[in-house]
DNA sequence: CGTCCATTTGAGGTGGATCAACCCTAGTGG
DNA sequence: CCACTAGGGTTGATCCACCTCAAATGGACG
């Protein structure tokens, strides 16, 4: 639902602008912007926390998470990002979030200093860079209500609702992370996501395909897990 | 630090702008804006989860808590509005969050569909608006860290240094909220938040100055415990 | 067919929730 | 000035959801 608004309003946009544009990720840009396409291996690092933010970066297939670390080596995945997402857009000069790819993965890069250039001079770019960031808050805020007030099983329903709508509510949903991640994005051990996901499972409201790839069969009922 | 940063990006701004401007809380727009003030009571509603989105706000001073509550009456929330914070501003039509009034609060309100045409006209807004709320998603993404992995204690301690930065540093830090809101943005119940305090104090990090005034004796191993 | 991970399953421990008193402090009214 | 009250805050005892540690299982790939 989110992804459908923004896909149409970055198409509204599109047929306003003049033909001098191209795309970068959701975002339409003016030609001026350099853009080149790069690869990483599964499990490959894209930018660490700490790393002069230089480029921004947006999916074309494959997965990337980016997690914030704790002195003691604890980590908060803040997000998963999915073909079309922006990511590695920072506050501030260096990134606060490091970066890997889950699996193997292209991307689209463009330079942090030329989108922001381009932000400044035409009202549409920085527009849309405001809408994406804008949704990337809305993500955020509904995690923020996951993790402090949902218990375990809540969490997983939750995030299977996003990811089912993010993936496109196709009949398999293939998870592209390991339990692990989720663990990690969910404030949850890997060993209690595995249990939540079995209850569901002996709920009959999921159904397991192999570990990574889930059927939902009774998503109304999931929506009520998720209160 | 986050508060510095961004109120010198908009200085910055503002040097380069014409005259015609008003301010909007901590943004510059054209005087085509209409913005009034309003007053709202403590615990006086602002706006209800559901509502149409029709108005921003900026805070002037008091102070406000947005919240998303669960079908059972769970609350988490999400984020404070001290003076010079903009809230209201939802991605979709109807606001995600309910806003309430900590204190007596004082707010400048605008239209949000103005706002939103002034964004489409004028680059420096736009990109006023894609600073702001990149900032919002960042103080999000670090609460998404505490929520996901830092002990109650920890919780208490990042929140304590992050009013103790949004308000400026001062020799006595207080705090607008009463320990139930305090627990229901950690996720964490008041009586968690009031053993953390007495747990801090009895370490001679920080000293009571009254249940809501709180001196920060030791910033140093406070930040230590936030890892 | 064996190795390496990811995942599941099990048993026990614990941090924070819950439930329940109790204690402040400010405000109110006699 | 001093009860009286009410709401916020503290403190204590118990419980449980989830973590931790450990071992078994399964699946992918050489």
């Amino acid at each position: 639902m989110h992804i459908q608004s923004a896909t149409s309003a970055a198409q509204q946009i599109n047929r306003k602008v003049s033909a001098a544009v191209r795309q970068f990720g959701p975002i339409s840009v003016e030609r001026g912007l350099a853009v080149r396409r790069d690869h990483f291996a599964k499990d490959q690092q894209i930018f660490a926390e700490g790393d002069r933010s230089n480029n921004v970066y947006s999916v074309v297939c494959g997965a990337v998470r980016s997690c914030k670390l704790l002195g003691d080596g604890r980590c908060q995945i803040i997000a998963f990002h999915l073909p079309n997402d922006l990511f590695g857009f920072d506050f501030s000069d260096t990134h606060t979030e490091t970066a890997d790819a889950l699996a193997e993965t292209d991307v689209i890069v463009a330079s942090r200093r030329e989108l922001e250039q381009q932000a400044t001079d035409h009202a549409d770019v920085a527009e849309q860079l405001w809408r994406l960031t804008a949704r990337q808050l809305d993500r955020a805020d509904n995690y923020l209500l996951s993790l402090g007030r949902r218990t375990a099983i809540e969490r997983v329903a939750a995030f299977l609702i996003e990811m089912d709508d993010r993936l496109g509510g196709v009949e398999i949903l293939t998870l592209p992370m390991r339990r692990c991640d989720i663990g990690d994005h969910l404030g949850l051990t890997l060993e209690t996501v595995s249990r939540a996901l079995n209850a569901l499972h002996s709920k009959g409201i999921i159904e397991a395909a192999g570990t990574r790839d889930i059927v939902l069969r009774d998503r109304k009922r999931l929506h009520g897990f998720a209160g």
